[in-house]
DNA sequence: CAGACATGAGTTATCTCATAACATTACGGT
DNA sequence: ACCGTAATGTTATGAGATAACTCATGTCTG
């Protein structure tokens, strides 16, 4: 299976090798529109955090991101790192990560998505799998028993392909 | 909609008015089979936990939990919760619900299922909804990129019919 | 039944994750 | 320049989870 993907519309960029200074400058500038668009204030420390949280594709906890902050000059206490990730999950840009109650970028900001998680238990990686079929088959079992739906969370721990291939020989 | 399940074999016996003692003492029985089935014992701790879990349809936390151990002569530290706890997802007769940190009893052990859950936001309470739909989704999806799912997590917050009627009139 | 081993329960201490409450600073409109 | 609001910063504390060790109990063996 080929790479080609020039960007983060498919969705397990994540665990294929891919151009990620186009990934993350993608998610950046995206960041930049919907907050212009929007008129909120993607300040400093929202777009370090930002930043921070889009080098990888892993998911980070508040303390990991705050670390990185504080070392930058940003303050170092808690509340700093939780409201810049709160923020940027209320808009949309990140995604908390039940499973690990940790953060990760968002790859497609602006399509206010609720998508899958797949995190790969070997490398950490998390990718976004936008998958309408779940969330409306979610929806659908719901209503057969008279419950609204408001947010859900669909998330697959498991084995990306390289980490599965690499575990196999053992 | 007419309430008339005798038991656990409904998806959302949890929101709908039921007859909670038959309920109980039906998961514990299961509890008990399983128990004796497997050869694993079903200790005077982890049988407690199973019935604290039990007496309500919300999920509860470990220290909650802890809590009630520790006031009936069991230990009060948070070990001993957070065992036989885990032992009782270990063996399918309780469930961890990520969004909320803490545990509710499973109403279908031996099942070995993973269920979706249905957690009310104003009353608490939690569902399990059977959607083998939504697993054979997520699976597919991630068949799709490369990946292979271990364990998956399905969750949604919404309101139960009861909630939603008390809030409307608002 | 004694001894050996495995499993479970209890304790202390500590770690990670998260938020409440309040003081201070920067920003945008008039 | 002034004022109100939003954002940042700090201290302190709450909530969730686990490591590491000790002691008790249960069971299998001879």
């Amino acid at each position: 299976m080929s790479v080609e993907n020039h960007a983060a519309d498919d969705a397990a960029t994540a665990f294929a090798s891919h151009d990620h200074s186009t990934c993350r400058a993608q998610a950046l500038q995206a960041a930049d529109d919907l907050a212009a668009a929007q008129g909120v204030r993607l300040t400093p420390v929202r777009r370090r955090t930002l930043e921070i949280l889009l080098e990888t594709h892993r998911a980070l906890g508040a303390y990991e991101v705050l670390e990185r902050l504080g070392a930058e000059g940003f303050g170092s206490q808690p509340p700093v790192a939780y409201r810049a990730l709160d923020f940027l999950v209320q808009h949309g840009l990140a995604h908390r990560v039940q499973r690990l109650n940790a953060f990760a970028a968002c790859l497609s900001p602006g399509h206010d998505h609720a998508p899958a998680f797949l995190i790969c238990r070997a490398c950490n990686k998390v990718a976004e799998a936008d998958a309408p079929e779940i969330r409306s088959a979610l929806r659908a079992a719901a209503v057969g028993v008279g419950f609204s739906v408001e947010r859900m969370t669909v998330e697959a721990l498991g084995l990306c392909d390289a980490c599965a291939a690499a575990e196999r020989p053992e």
